[in-house]
RNA sequence: CGGAGCGUAGCUCAGCCUGGUAGAGCACUUGGUUUGGGACCAAGACGUCGCAGGUUCAAAUCCUGUCGCUCCGACCA
């Protein structure tokens, strides 16, 4: 490709709408441009880099087994209705009218639509296991998109589903699967890593999310680097000890705490009661019903784990307007001891399992109760893992301490199970003439996020530093003079035309632009490898090759195309 | 949806407080000089100051509304 005849309008200046880097440098490339916010057009560098990381996902993809498909984009609302999603996708769910007034669905994900493919076509375990994929644009009705293709209302995803006879055969697939998100991830040049997963509004078994490591991640990841334990914060546990019991303690006594309505003012002077022995009261409105939760007065609630293990749709926390009637008393003042009405679950952690001298709300203004023991003054409805876990914590599984830190998810496998294929009626019989659900997974990645996602982890004050494998050209031949029948340009054409002869993805900086603007450019694009063809070096016989973000390396003009072929054979991702 | 900020040339922004001829740098066009890390000189083109209404002799500037964008929060297969 010859630059004067593409298009890759590179900005001097930073875009004021661009915050992290990797969008400024999107932009500042000439990869992409806005249309609007969530909206971007890709421009020719952008599709290159684009369809580099889809061919890459499609070997693998075509290698794990898996074929592709193309799916529509625009849905009937009735199997989305079918599978439940339709309600509890519902915030996500873009939703469109016809000229006849039918309403109809922007795919966010397919699970619908291939679950209804494989109820109609599949019928005989023969026909079993099939793993259908494809590479498409998706529709999220995003509250607010941010961070250029990081959270889009609309972005290209690769997503697949798997069809298995049993869980034995789903768990192969699925790890088919996390093994081929493994490789691409290597093949794009990005340090991905697997953690465990909420399953989200997706629903199944379980899933593993896989994480680019950066600060500007909208992800929290707790990991062990001893055993190498990693999860989401939105589903990590830690080895933290339940809270001890305390001897006997005596009968739950109520004394007065005026004006105190925060954990910390009861830590404090007259009270004394350390956060560790309070039990902080938590009322939530799940799916439009109240529900009371427990916690400890030192451990934050995490909302996912709430929802994921009450199965709850919605929730949010209740206002004091909604607490007051219910409780009779204003959030500071909640407890679970006494006063509640009937039919409000009370949900607790695991971690108060047992615990016995603990301090809490009275359910009355200004007073709490002391002496409290969980087992014998809360009638707790189910115990479950609700805290959220912090830096620091011993390892569940080795008891070294737990690392946080911030991460992009670029991809999410899931062991669906049969959540799909029995609403939606994909069955098959089996070898004794049975009727079965297929046993599905679903696997996502995020293309045009991973795009972004190697750029936040690989750039430097110059711009983007591609791996050979993604850039949108590995090399750049930059001439120096670009007259017609001059030295360099002569010696510019002739080794372009040989790299491309050889198969190489080569671009050819044909521009009249002093030498700054040329080098300037190609840095900020992050082309693996530039070769500059000077008069000052063409004059020792030499060009110079220069790695990207490395040092220049001369080398005898005829050795050129030979020592390029060599860098990129020994640059490439494995 | 709650809070904050910003909409002025293709881009980055000044001007607004204190109303009175719409600006700078970059980019663009033409000519010239330059030519190994975002050149210089000269000339030029580019704006319904987001939109609508109001106040005023007069509005980019003040007021009201509206739309859009950005940030924080809520939310997030």
């Amino acid at each position: 490709m010859r630059w004067s005849q593409t298009f890759i309008p590179t900005l001097k200046e930073t875009p004021a709408d661009a915050e992290i880097v990797s969008h400024k440098l999107l932009l500042r490339a000439g990869l992409v441009r806005k249309l609007t916010g969530g909206l971007y057009t890709f421009l020719p560098l952008g599709v290159r880099v684009l369809r580099k990381v889809e061919q890459i996902i499609r070997e693998e993809m075509n290698g794990a087994g898996a074929v592709e498909v193309l799916m529509p984009a625009l849905q009937p609302p009735d199997i989305w209705q079918q599978s439940g999603r339709y309600e509890t996708a519902r915030d996500v769910l873009f939703k469109v009218k016809d000229s006849a007034g039918r309403e109809w669905v922007l795919s966010p994900t397919a699970e619908e639509v291939i679950t209804s493919l494989a109820a109609g076509e599949i019928n005989s375990y023969r026909q079993l296991p099939k793993n259908f994929y494809q590479v498409s644009v998706k529709f999220r009705d995003e509250i607010r998109p941010r961070f250029g293709l990081m959270r889009a209302k609309e972005f290209i995803m690769k997503d697949a589903y798997s069809f298995d006879v049993s869980d034995e055969a789903a768990m192969a697939s699925y790890r088919k699967m996390y093994d081929a998100y493994t490789r691409i991830f290597a093949r794009c040049g990005l340090k991905a890593f697997p953690v465990e997963a909420d399953t989200g509004v997706i629903g199944g078994n379980f899933s593993h999310e896989f994480m680019v490591p950066a600060e500007t991640g909208e992800n929290e990841v707790a990991f062990c680097e001893a055993c190498g334990y990693a999860a989401n914060l939105e589903k990590a546990t830690s080895g933290l000890p339940k809270t001890a019991a305390r001897g006997i303690g005596g009968a739950v006594e109520k004394f007065a705490t005026p004006g105190v309505v925060t954990i910390d003012a009861l830590s404090r002077s007259p009270y004394g009661v350390p956060a560790n022995r309070q039990i902080k009261t938590l009322v939530y409105i799940a799916d439009s019903k109240p529900v009371i939760i427990l916690i400890r007065g030192d451990d934050q609630l995490n909302e996912t784990k709430f929802m994921a293990k009450t199965g709850a749709i919605a929730a949010r926390p209740a206002t004091p307007e909604e607490i007051v009637p219910l409780l009779g008393a204003k959030p500071g003042s909640l407890g679970a001891v006494v006063n509640v009405p009937a039919g409000v679950n009370v949900y607790a952690d695991e971690r108060l399992q047992g615990a016995n001298d603990m301090t809490t709300g009275a359910n009355e203004d200004g007073f709490h109760l002391k002496n409290v023991s969980l087992e014998r003054d809360v009638k707790v409805t189910a115990w479950f893992d609700l805290r959220t876990v912090t830096a620091g914590e011993p390892c569940a599984k080795c008891g070294q301490p737990l690392k946080i830190r911030r991460a992009i998810e670029v991809g999410h496998v899931f062991k669906l199970g049969t959540k799909y294929s029995e609403k939606l009626h994909a069955l098959y019989l089996d070898e004794s003439g049975r009727q079965q659900p297929c046993v599905m997974g679903c696997y996502g990645i995020g293309v045009t996020r991973t795009v972004q996602a190697v750029i936040e982890q690989s750039n430097d004050k110059d711009g983007i530093v591609w791996p050979v494998a993604v850039a949108p050209f590995a090399v750049c031949i930059t001439p120096l003079g670009v007259a017609p029948g001059s030295a360099t340009m002569q010696l510019a054409e002739k080794i372009y035309a040989e790299l491309g002869a050889q198969g190489v993805e080569v671009i050819l900086d044909d521009r009249d632009e002093r030498p700054g603007v040329k080098f300037k450019d190609a840095d900020l694009i992050g082309f693996p490898l530039r070769v500059a063809i000077g008069e000052k070096s063409l004059a020792k016989g030499e060009v110079e090759l220069k790695p990207r973000g490395g040092a220049l390396m001369p080398v005898p003009a005829e050795d050129a195309v030979s020592r390029v072929l060599a860098w990129i054979t020994a640059n490439r991702q494995p």
